[in-house]
DNA sequence: ATCCTGGTTGACTTC
DNA sequence: AGAAGTCAACCAGGA
């Protein structure tokens, strides 16, 4: 009998400690061993990557290569620059490999791009064999008791896991690695058409991700920022095993931090060093192992005796929540990530709706702008020029390091969601998409539904204010000071709201408070006037929240797929978060370049014309008064 | 069915 | 100064 001979994909389980895939094959005691990495066009245009995170995937793999050539010298990550779907039945005849070996990943696109490569390999007569290692227990097993369906509470989480058993123990580093075999790639390269690329923002200088599949110097090495075509990465947050397990080893030794974290407590507002453990970007790549940290911090809780803090506000209740949202997103699927088809998705009439492919039921990564003042407002959001010190200095923060604190993140969200702008969470969903370093599908898309109350917390009329929230944490303004540097010398008492700052002040402090804050407009030594008033906003939002848990529509109601929502939102107040679009199923006019795989069905154009205009509609009071 | 409890993280006023 | 009450009243999950 042949020894084994085993390719190991990694993916996002970029370490060598606490891997149980990476030990599933090593058990197998291959002749060969394989470390590969595969560039898949899917992640590379198709989704939404920013400089950060990119550079932050690379320091990973550069990471984990010298650790398996520390195991191995003639090993190391090689990187094949071509999509798993078309490449792997082309590995398995050229290198001849008898297993394939994988972390189980649950991700929507993950699940249909690893059944084709299970097939792939069935049909090559390659074993493959997968081990779950990215959440605590196995997200399809946490969803299997219970009785199939989401897990939308952290207690549902939790009894789940409690009928799986403990967490899995973690499992050391391996001490020696399998020589790689021979790697031939005479075959055909298939060439991703990059277009669209929706990374095409960052990008700078030409794209050469795809010229040859084993890199430049045909040598597998792992891809560079120049290569993709980014200018270098703005964020001071770097990644790899080697510094995720230093920092883990660091926080540790602090055993009163560690078994007294509240999540509630740390502030949003501290950024040098920030309040939190900054280990989220570790556990996406899977730098560092989710279970490992778990027992790490048990242990730690174990032996502190009274006073540890406990889930969910502890540093155990944070991976029980990543849990929580993983198994939600197990559950649903693609529907997970947006309200249209989610049972478990309230609908509410946000503006700046996604448009949707009427085949699929799929938002499209485009949207209908149904009111030209909600884009703007969605504009200055992402910009971080909204006029509120708070929201921008945090806009800001997120763009440059790619990072904020979680209660930032809660504050920026329910700004643009519930609490402010009324525009549709699946917006800001794809803008922090983008910016995090940290960003995991399904923890982004469950906490955006968490804050905008469509799904998870249902206390709409708890909103963050702009102006309070920021102050309780850093009465001077700090951060604002950090990150707003034209705020920089403006008193206190004013720096949360600097247009109630007279003018004199405003000379004195070198600033001028003017302008709408929209790209190119703002001139030199002017900040912006916010852009609306906030207790207005707040209590017209509260109102048309209530109005929408009302109706009680959810996101596979036959009414919100069709467009005939509109008939139940019928007061003239809700002109204001009426939706003026065409109907998904009517697409015309506008979209004409993506218009060949939109079939022109039924002929519904479902938009009633409201007359009303946005800015029109007054609140009743300032106050909370607004809804009758 | 119906009630009850708990829910990581609001703001503001009153005591 | 910190806790409690008010604002208005939400849901999921379990008994």
């Amino acid at each position: 009998m042949t020894k084994p001979r085993v390719i190991y994909w990694f993916r996002t389980d970029l370490r060598l400690h606490d891997s149980p895939a990476l030990q599933a094959a090593l058990d197998l005691e291959p002749e060969v061993l394989w470390p590969i990495w595969t560039w898949d066009p899917h992640y590379v245009y198709k989704a939404r990557v920013g400089v950060n995170r990119f550079q932050f995937l690379l320091d990973c793999q550069n990471d984990l290569s010298q650790s398996i050539t520390k195991l191995n010298k003639k090993s190391k990550l090689f990187v094949l620059r071509e999509g798993p779907q078309t490449l792997f039945p082309k590995l398995f005849k050229a290198w001849k490999p008898t297993h394939l070996v994988f972390e189980k990943d649950t991700d929507t696109y993950a699940r249909t791009r690893d059944e084709a490569v299970v097939k792939a390999a069935k049909e090559a007569g390659v074993k493959v064999i997968t081990r779950s290692g990215r959440t605590l227990w196995d997200s399809d097993d946490i969803v299997a008791h219970h009785d199939g369906k989401p897990t939308m509470t952290i207690a549902a989480l939790q009894a789940a896991g409690k009928k799986i058993g403990p967490v899995a123990k973690p499992i050391p580093a391996p001490k020696s690695l399998p020589d790689p075999g021979d790697m031939p790639v005479d075959f055909e390269q298939h060439r991703p058409d990059p277009k669209p690329d929706i990374n095409e923002s960052h990008k700078t200088r030409e794209d050469t991700a795809y010229k040859h599949i084993a890199g430049p110097n045909g040598d597998f090495a792992i891809e560079t920022l120049e290569e993709l075509g980014f200018a270098p990465a703005t964020t001071p947050i770097r990644g790899g095993e080697t510094l995720a397990l230093q920092r883990l080893d660091e926080l540790i030794k602090d055993k009163t931090y560690i078994a007294t974290f509240k999540k509630p407590k740390t502030s949003p507002a501290q950024f040098d060093p920030p309040a939190t453990t900054l280990l989220s970007p570790f556990f996406h790549f899977g730098a560092l192992s989710v279970r490992l940290f778990y027992h790490r911090v048990q242990e730690v809780i174990d032996s502190f005796g009274p006073g540890a803090s406990s889930p969910p506000e502890s540093l155990i209740g944070q991976v029980l929540f990543r849990d929580m949202y993983f198994a939600a997103q197990a559950a649903l699927g693609a529907s997970f990530a947006q309200t249209a088809t989610n049972p478990y998705c309230r609908f509410v009439p946000w503006h700046l709706p996604s448009k949707r492919d009427p085949h699929t039921g799929l938002t499209t990564g485009d949207h209908h702008i149904d009111s030209d003042q909600a884009e703007a407002w969605f504009r200055r959001w992402k910009a971080g020029t909204t006029g509120f010190p708070w929201i921008d200095a945090l806009m800001r923060q997120l763009r440059h390091d790619g990072w904020i604190h979680h209660l930032g993140r809660h504050s920026v969200a329910c700004f643009l969601t519930r609490g402010g702008c009324y525009v549709d969470w699946e917006r800001g969903a794809e803008v922090f998409e983008e910016l995090l370093v940290d960003h995991e599908p399904a923890c982004n898309i469950g906490n955006w539904q968490w804050l905008s109350c469509v799904a998870f917390f249902a206390q709409y009329y708890r909103v963050y204010s702009p102006v309070s929230f920021g102050q309780k944490w850093d009465r001077d303004g700090a951060l604002i000071r950090r990150w707003v540097p034209e705020l920089r010398n403006v008193k206190p008492k004013y720096i949360y709201e600097p247009w109630k700052m007279p003018l004199p002040d405003q000379k004195a402090a070198g600033v001028r408070i003017t302008g709408d804050g929209l790209e190119d407009e703002q001139d030199e030594g002017t900040y912006p006037k916010p852009m609306f008033d906030f207790s207005e906003r707040r209590g017209i939002c509260i109102g048309a929240m209530k109005n929408a848990y009302s109706v009680g529509l959810h996101g596979n109601d036959e009414k919100v797929l069709d467009g005939s929502w509109r008939s139940l939102f019928p007061s003239p107040d809700e002109a204001e978060v009426m939706g003026e679009y065409e109907s998904d199923f009517g697409e015309n006019a506008d979209n004409n370049e993506d218009g060949d795989h939109i079939e022109k069905q039924n002929g519904e154009s479902a938009g009633h014309k409201r007359g009303a205009e946005t800015m029109g509609v007054k609140a009743k009071s300032k106050k909370l008064k607004t809804q009758e």
